[in-house]
RNA sequence: GGCGAUGUAGCUCAGUCGGUUAGAGCAACGGCUUCAUAAGCCGUGUGUCGGUGGUUCGAGUCCACUCAUCGCUACCA
């Protein structure tokens, strides 16, 4: 019988900030998993989307005086780039805000309905008049009832520590309005958990569902007494999905929010001619949820009871994760430890961070600490001075000649390597990539001893010996290939470039078993660059603030996923004057080489209206003219001696005034609004983009 | 306050059912090597395993207390 499929979610990020590098630890752990359980030939998917309704939402929108799906719509565009950028590979990225959550809400209110679970009941909440909007606790200021502080927030007080309701506030102030709330009952519609309260003691402390703390602290925390009744309606206005059979009245973000993955993996199922059924309500899938512990909650009682009641499958397991400090402290936006995956991005390689993380996280919900100096010093020792470093340091050698026809006598290194992924196959599906990269790196160190007792170098000098250098590059080469296929999870994009090195592509996990001999090489090139520590502090200095954090306020809203999440907001107007492109494959991408170039002569076209005649030099020998259509924008005195990024296998174009070589790469709407690329320093001509 | 966790080498962490001189990676130091992206190899660790007390022939590992750190604490998203 073969193995149930496998459906994976993520969290869904809320639509109101940027990702950030908190949340991608949670992306990467699950993007991490589902490859391996692909590689290894288990049919997986890995569902996703964004979290698009509620009140920050709302507000958000009204303050950008523009309609909330333009907002979120944004706002995705820009998860979804981020995500792209790390190389997480969502199946389906879909969005709470959909035709198809809609109905599946209305599915399982109707189940709750029917089971008897669903109740009314009044509501007494501060309503701004002003801005006709009932009031979250997070938007009401005022005195503290019990100690007096001027100042406090709608649910508790930041100087004595009291709890209260809103309604308790002396002298309550809008922050959204600044006007003075008034006291007004609504109905709200509530859902009786209490009423499967057994089924949630069973399902939790099963020991089968949960990690062994997340199941005590639930029992601890909520399942020792009565289950508080989830309120699930808000009153009007409110950004979301109207509840059918109570106009005027949305269900509250947290009850669709989870059906966003139903939803989003009926999309893909339309798509890809599947059956929604076959995943959410078959014996023969396993659901997998990462989230973070901030959310548990939601995931292992109200989910699982709304599950249960509507007749879908409950998850096979809720893997739940920690958060993210940087140097051991709390991200802090003021310090620059908030970094954006989009900065990020700007200055570094996500492979790095993908190795880190993983070389860090383990089953457990321990927080995961990014130490910067440790992270330079971990990523360039472990990927370039031991994985990487095999290939370079070998593959030249045979460039000419391939690998040997038969494989060599190894001292049995290909065999324990082999042996190993049994090993490190138990730890991935564990979790636990901690262990996994550990006992990648020790077989990482074997190889290089390997190269080091063999000293290929050696035998190069020695015109009798070359069969020698061939057998020990063949090895060294071989066992590159499986530490490549090891870290395939982690690294998708150096299993690639293995791949192309050795014209034989990795694709399953069995590749690992198997070796390459009598087969070409392709020449050597560079496959990631050392992470230089001055980026980092680039990174650092541009997550900096501007200007002093605002006060807190409407702005700053907490996203669902961990961590704070205000950063500053751009306008949509850019994306929106030049949609997305569809998606396109990291394949296609490559086929597109950029590179880093000098400009070492720039000429005006008399003739031309829009264009001037660049020399750029790639490096070396290698220079090309090109023809820029930025003339509006820039004299060619300001562009001799910079650097740009050029499309550097552009098919030639013969124009009027000349053949040109390639294309310089800029962002803008045309005209003078034309801005060239550049790059950090640290970059020189002929560097390739990636 | 309650609850859940964590506290082991400068840093990040492993230490399985309690059992001989407590481990790894990074950093540091010494030597070797030069094929490689100043990469590699060999060697070097006197750590009261947060503290106190207890159980035991024996505890980093179990128990109690205690200190410190982190997180959660539902009508916040």
């Amino acid at each position: 019988m073969s193995k149930p499929k496998i459906l994976v979610t993520a969290a869904l990020p809320y639509a109101n900030g940027h990702i950030h590098l908190g949340h991608l630890v949670e992306y990467l752990q699950t993007d991490i998993w589902v490859r391996f359980q692909k590689l290894t030939g288990r049919r997986c998917i890995y569902i996703c989307a964004d979290d698009t309704h509620g009140t920050a939402i709302m507000i958000r929108a009204r303050q950008e005086g523009r309609p909330e799906e333009e907002w979120i719509a944004e706002m995705q565009a820009a998860h979804e780039r981020d995500f792209a950028g790390f190389d997480i590979a969502f199946d389906n990225y879909g969005s709470t805000n959909s035709a198809e959550n809609k109905i599946l809400c209305d599915g399982i209110w109707g189940s709750l309905r029917q089971s008897g679970l669903i109740v009314e009941d009044d509501v007494e909440q501060l309503f701004d008049t002003v801005a006709g909007t009932f009031l979250a606790d997070r938007f009401v200021k005022g005195t503290c009832p019990n100690c007096k502080a001027v100042d406090q927030y709608g649910d508790n007080c930041s100087a004595c520590g009291a709890t209260y309701a809103p309604t308790d506030l002396i002298d309550p102030v809008s922050t959204l309005s600044g006007s003075t709330p008034v006291k007004k009952t609504a109905k709200h519609l509530f859902v009786q958990l209490e009423q499967l309260h057994e089924f949630l003691d069973s399902w939790t402390q099963s020991g089968e569902h949960l990690q062994s703390e997340v199941a005590n602290y639930l029992k601890g925390h909520f399942l020792g007494k009565p289950l508080r009744d989830w309120d699930v309606s808000r009153p009007a206005p409110y950004f979301g999905f109207e509840i059918p059979d109570s106009p005027g009245n949305y269900w509250y973000v947290w009850f669709d929010a989870p059906i966003g993955y139903i939803a989003s993996t009926w999309q893909w199922c339309q798509k890809n001619g599947e059956s929604l059924d076959d995943w959410w309500k078959s014996d023969d899938t396993e659901i997998h949820h990462f989230i973070g512990k901030d959310i548990t909650y939601f995931h292992t009682l109200f989910w699982p009871g709304v599950l249960k009641t509507a007749g879908y499958s409950l998850p096979k397991f809720v893997h739940i994760h920690g958060f993210l400090t940087v140097d051991g402290e709390k991200m802090s936006k003021s310090k620059g430890t908030q970094i954006s995956a989009s900065t990020y991005l700007k200055h570094l390689d996500p492979a790095f961070l993908r190795y880190y993380y993983a070389s860090k996280l383990g089953p457990r919900l321990d927080d995961i600490d990014l130490n910067l100096t440790e992270f330079a010093n971990k990523v360039n020792s472990d990927l370039i001075g031991k994985v990487i470093n095999l290939a370079s340091r070998t593959a030249r050698f045979i460039e000419s000649v391939g690998l040997s026809k038969a494989y060599p006598e190894d001292g049995g290194l290909f065999r324990e390597f082999a042996d190993s992924g049994e090993k490190i196959a138990q730890a991935y599906d564990q979790l636990d990539y901690a262990r996994a990269t550990r006992l990648i790196m020790e077989l990482a160190d074997k190889a290089n001893a390997y190269v080091e007792n063999n000293a290929p170098w050696a035998l190069k000098k020695d015109p009798e010996r070359q069969q020698e250098l061939q057998d020990v590059c063949t090895v060294v080469l071989n066992l590159f290939r499986q530490l490549c296929v090891y870290l395939t999870p982690i690294l998708p994009r150096l299993s690639v470039q293995c791949g192309e090195l050795l014209q034989s592509p990795i694709q399953s996990w069995s590749d690992s078993q198997t070796q390459l001999v009598g087969s070409p090489i392709a020449k050597f090139q560079h496959l990631m660059q050392r992470l230089l520590p001055e980026k980092v502090q680039m990174m650092i200095e541009e997550s900096k603030p501007e200007v002093p954090a605002e006060t807190a306020g409407a702005e700053q809203v907490a996203a669902p996923v961990s961590g704070p999440t205000s950063v500053p907001t751009d306008s949509g107007d850019a994306l929106a004057a030049e949609p997305l492109a569809p998606t396109c494959t990291i394949e296609d991408f490559a086929k597109v080489d950029l590179r880093v170039a000098r400009v070492i002569k720039a000429e005006e076209v008399p003739e031309a209206r829009k264009l001037i005649k660049l020399t750029v030099s790639l490096g070396g020998d290698n220079v090309r003219t090109v023809f820029a259509g930025i003339k509006a924008a820039y004299t060619p005195e300001q562009l001799i001696g910079r650097l740009v990024v050029i499309v550097a296998n552009l098919q030639p174009r013969q124009m009027k005034f000349g053949l040109s070589e390639g294309m310089v790469t800029a962002a803008g709407a045309g005209g003078t609004e034309v801005f060239l690329l550049g790059v950090d320093s640290g970059a020189v001509p002929g560097h390739r983009v990636h």
